[in-house]
DNA sequence: ACAGGCGCAGTTTTT
DNA sequence: CTGCGCCTGT
């Protein structure tokens, strides 16, 4: 264990053997946090004799969690396995399932994700009579999430708001929205929280039972807390006041979803004997790189202050790139990544990161042209897939019958020909009777049709599956007997889905090997909350896009940061208030720091946005950077050029090429030999080759080429230096 | 019940 | 410029 810690430097030392009492870590980008929480644990159990049942730690991702429990169990070995390593909604689930029916609730509960949400805010606001303009769904259901963040009921709500006209109408909605989940015996991600404090309340025996079993607790990501999760730690923690929590304010980018950067602000006055531990020295960047950060994040208030520091020496200068235009920008980044490439890095070395994630069109576009691998980390996660949800609404069905807002989305789908109409008549039928769509059409199957008896049918067959058959095997039935699997043939992407859902019988296998004891519920439960498959593909080489929000924890050796321009990043939505520009300048200092040894920072003087172009300024946050930290590349148009060139080419609509033909970033041509297939070439890095094809692209030539000994490359010809070989 | 056309709005996102 | 939601016509 000593040795162990040797490998800590004396904060972190410090962090992970103050064990008793209230502590809170305030660990910069880099700084080891990961390690000094799991040391910390190993510590406890194997020095301090604490039983591993006695801890809770609490992760807000799957993946963080997972990756605490394996490092400790590599530490500490199976005993790890007795604590509860979890997110905070996993542990919520957990105690819910236990005892949630002390608060009138059904233990067998569905968990419903935003997508439902939506439908059923759609739902109440047709109810209501409101119209979907005057409230968009999407901002009732934030408003209404912002409400169970803050352990508001709907009454308390409308106390609260009521004044505001707008809010009162809200406050219906989120009382219709609640009677609607509590009648299909649904929850959604923020009911998990806020009805566990409420079972603590409730039920003081309860809470009292999980005071005793977590008598050590630690909180990682502590800044993105919201009331409710941080109310739900302190009466946890309230009879032992072993809370350990970490996080870094500077880090706190998620405000928008309901973290409550107060709370990390607040601990010490929450308890006033409180340790405060700051990891400052980052083992991950250069000096220069720290020092940007640092420039940046000084400009903002209301911080707890910290200053990160290395001894891994300066490192080259931050290198700011002022192009003319969006496409210059991504030529930019592309060109330099392949030079680099050239040079001994990587591709999945390299990252961009972006503000919004409409941004990678462009850089997709020129990445694809230039023929630089890259791949974009977002779009469509696995489970939000229509035709994944669409089974996931089946078997949720199945396991609850009273689910309402399931049966909604699959009655008609594969289309039985069951509209609105009949769907009005059955939810009139549940209104009257009390009862659930499901059991309203029991009630009445002889007056609904053949079609709904059918559907009916359907549901009792599976019913009956359910019970005798494994979980994978379930999937399957419901598959083929519902009708889906022939109703998928027409669709145009027939094959891609068949193979998501074969994907997800897979995944149903899969774990029902890791998890022999697992109910059906459990599996439910699991695939409720780990709501994307990690298919991050570490061996692919390719360069990675992805939103600074999304690289959060991350770090790779070489990062560019796009769109560096006021309106864009900090964006324009977040200029109304200072404290959403500081989110932003948090945002900044997020980005910056996911960079080990190079960092390429780029804006545009003009850029098409919503199909307008129109001329940005720099970023402020440039400006932030001290001048001997940068280096600047300008090739942003002169006055002259500005006003020769771009308002009659843009107006005139002149084609890419005539306008940034010169622009010097573009590769000059030096060797305008070309090839054809069965030429044999010579390629400065990658030795002697012969082509295999050669595809004119644009005005350049794309080739295959087999090399004798790193094998076949594809490669452009403006780029690749080829010389002729013999 | 569904396809096709129009009009409008437009960050970030985990569970 | 997109994508989504509504409306209309079949």
């Amino acid at each position: 264990m000593n040795e162990l810690l040797k490998e800590l430097n004396s904060q972190q030392r410090e962090a992970a053997t103050s064990v008793g009492g209230p502590l809170l870590v305030l660990a910069g980008a880099g700084s080891g946090k990961t390690r000094v929480l799991t040391y910390r644990i190993a510590y406890m159990i194997g020095e301090k004799g604490v039983a591993p049942w006695n801890i809770l730690a609490i992760t807000f991702t799957n993946k963080a969690a997972k990756e605490m429990a394996d490092r400790v169990e590599k530490l500490i070995g199976e005993t790890a396995k007795d604590m509860w390593v979890r997110t905070f909604h996993s542990a919520c689930v957990r105690i819910l399932r236990r005892d949630i029916d002390r608060i009138g609730y059904d233990r067998n509960f569905n968990i419903i994700d935003s997508d439902d949400q939506k439908s059923v805010v759609k739902e109440c606001l047709k109810e209501l009579g409101f119209d979907e303009k005057e409230f968009p769904p999407r901002s009732v259901m934030s408003e209404i999430s912002f409400a169970k963040d803050k352990l508001l009921t709907p009454s308390q709500y409308a106390l609260e708001y009521g004044d505001d006209y707008r809010k009162k109408q809200i406050a219906n909605l989120y009382s219709l929205y609640q009677k609607k989940l509590k009648v299909a015996n649904d929850l959604d991600f923020d009911d998990l929280i806020m009805l566990t404090v409420k079972l603590f309340s409730d039920a003081p025996d309860v809470l009292s039972f999980y005071q005793n079993k977590f008598r050590y607790i630690l909180v990682d990501e502590y800044q993105d807390t919201n009331k409710a999760q941080n109310e739900l730690i302190m009466m946890l923690a309230k009879e032992h006041r072993n809370l350990c929590v970490v996080g870094d304010d500077d880090q706190s980018i998620y405000k928008f979803r309901g973290a409550d950067i107060s709370n990390i602000l607040d601990f010490e006055k929450e308890f006033t004997d409180a340790r405060v531990i700051r990891l400052e020295q980052n083992y991950r960047s250069t000096q220069n790189i720290l020092d940007a950060a640092n420039n940046v994040i000084k400009n903002n208030f209301g911080r707890k202050g910290k200053n990160l520091w290395t001894d891994k020496g300066e490192g080259e200068k931050i290198t700011v790139y002022k192009a003319q235009n969006e496409h210059d920008e991504a030529s930019y980044i592309a060109d330099k990544m392949y030079s680099l490439s050239i040079n001994g890095y990587r591709y999945s070395d390299m990252a961009v990161l972006y503000r919004a994630n409409s941004s990678s069109r462009t850089l997709e576009e020129v990445f694809m042209r230039k023929a630089v691998p890259y791949r974009v980390l977002a779009g469509l996660r696995f489970y939000d897939r229509k035709e994944i949800r669409d089974m996931i609404a089946y078997l949720r069905l199945i396991k609850n019958p009273d689910d309402n807002i399931s049966l909604r989305r699959i009655i008609n789908t594969p289309s039985r020909k069951i509209g609105k109409v009949t769907l009005d008549k059955i939810a009139a039928a549940a209104d009257r009777e009390g009862c659930s769509l499901l059991k309203a059409i029991g009630n009445h199957i002889d007056t609904l049709g053949a079609s709904v008896a059918e559907f009916y049918k359907l549901i009792e067959e599976l019913l009956v599956i359910a019970r005798e058959n494994t979980i994978p095997e379930l999937i399957e039935a419901v598959y083929e007997k519902s009708g889906y699997k022939e109703f998928l043939k027409t669709d145009e992407k027939a094959q891609e889905r068949d193979e998501n859902i074969g994907e997800l019988i897979n995944g149903a296998a899969n774990y029902m090997e890791n998890n022999e004891e697992a109910t059906f519920e459990d599996y439910m439960d699991n695939l409720a909350l780990i709501s994307d498959i990690d298919n991050y593909d570490e061996e692919l080489d390719a360069a990675v896009f992805m939103t600074m929000h999304a690289a959060k924890g991350l770090e790779f050796p070489i990062v560019f940061i796009c769109g560096f321009d006021e309106g864009i990043f900090p964006s324009f939505m977040s200029s109304y208030s200072s404290e959403e520009t500081e989110e932003e300048r948090r945002l900044c200092y997020v980005g910056i720091t996911r960079a080990r040894e190079k960092l390429h920072l780029t804006c545009a003087h003009s850029r098409m946005l919503y199909g307008k172009t129109s001329n940005y300024k720099p970023s402020r946050f440039l400006e932030e950077i001290p001048e001997n930290l940068k280096e600047i590349i300008d090739n942003s148009p002169t006055i002259g050029d500005y006003e020769i060139k771009i308002p009659k080419a843009v107006s005139h609509n002149a084609p890419e090429s005539s306008l940034f033909a010169s622009a010097p970033s573009a590769p000059r041509r030096t060797n305008t030999q070309t090839f054809s297939a069965g030429d044999c070439v010579i390629h400065k890095k990658f030795g002697r080759g012969i082509i295999i094809s050669a595809n004119s692209v644009g005005n350049d030539i794309h080739y295959e080429i087999a090399f004798e000994s790193v094998g076949t490359k594809n490669l452009l010809g403006l780029y690749a230096k080829l010389e002729k070989g013999d």
